[in-house]
DNA sequence: CAATCATATTCGCTAATGCGAATACGTCGA
DNA sequence: TCGACGTATTCGCATTAGCGAATATGATTG
């Protein structure tokens, strides 16, 4: 289950070789976010959605909590690799593209009433011990 | 040809998430190593090291330089997302299975004539200004 | 210029990946 | 307990990646 030492760090990298990934990650930086949200926030089908948040909790990089009918997913504090991780994080915290969805979740976060797929959703938090 | 901006992080992971690329950077780190040199040390086909020679220098991660019938291969300077890339070397300096290939450089440079297949051939040189 | 050496590329082939569509699962409210 | 809702998984398909084997290219040497 877990990964084997030596491909650790390859694993690593195959989960962040995709940008639908890179955009989670990005949008779960400092935050526990429900999966309803990543599909409003990246307007993507929620099966995409769903499959490549499996991955991630596969790959060990993130975890799923249970609330109700909604599942929130949120950064796991030191996966194998953590500098790797943070330093990804890093980049796309620059990266134009990227600030676009945090900007948009931003907006969904102070207004949940102007989008029709949040009602009722729970909307993300905060976490303390973010990096 | 070259990646579009917002994509060549992801480009830049999909570069890293392979064993045998993971491995030729680590050799190539602070070295301009000669292609049968990689041969020699990872045990693995020529064609499989040129492939993945090749792959590398598409993403602009390493450059060649040619020196009559032998190709050297050296990192680039300051390619996209170079804090990621040099994160990734300094784990690869840390881990075990990484550090074998690099003390068997070390030893291949030290007594090439153990080696068969690195008679005459050009040994790796020390590069002034890596990282 | 022919032979040889170092390296690069091409050619199938197989396996892995990502996707949309459909469906299954788990929880809640009526 | 039956829908309805949020989420997860399965299925079939198309695309891509990695491999060994064979071959091509480019430079050197005789």
């Amino acid at each position: 289950m877990a990964a084997q030492k030596s491909y650790s760090l390859e694993q690593l990298f195959r989960a962040l070789a995709d940008s639908t990934r890179l955009r989670l990650l990005n949008l779960m930086n400092g935050r526990e976010v429900c999966v309803c949200y990543f599909v409003e926030i990246l307007k993507t089908s929620q099966p995409k959605i769903s499959r490549h948040l499996a991955y991630l909790r596969r790959a060990g990089i993130v975890a799923a909590r249970r609330d109700g009918k909604w599942m929130h997913y949120r950064l796991v504090p030191s996966p194998a690799g953590a500098e790797i991780l943070e330093q990804a994080l890093n980049v796309l915290r620059k990266d134009k593209r990227f600030e676009a969805d945090r900007d948009r979740l931003k907006l969904a976060c102070c207004r949940p009433q102007s989008f029709v797929s949040l009602q009722g959703a729970p909307q993300p938090v905060h976490l303390a011990n973010s990096e």
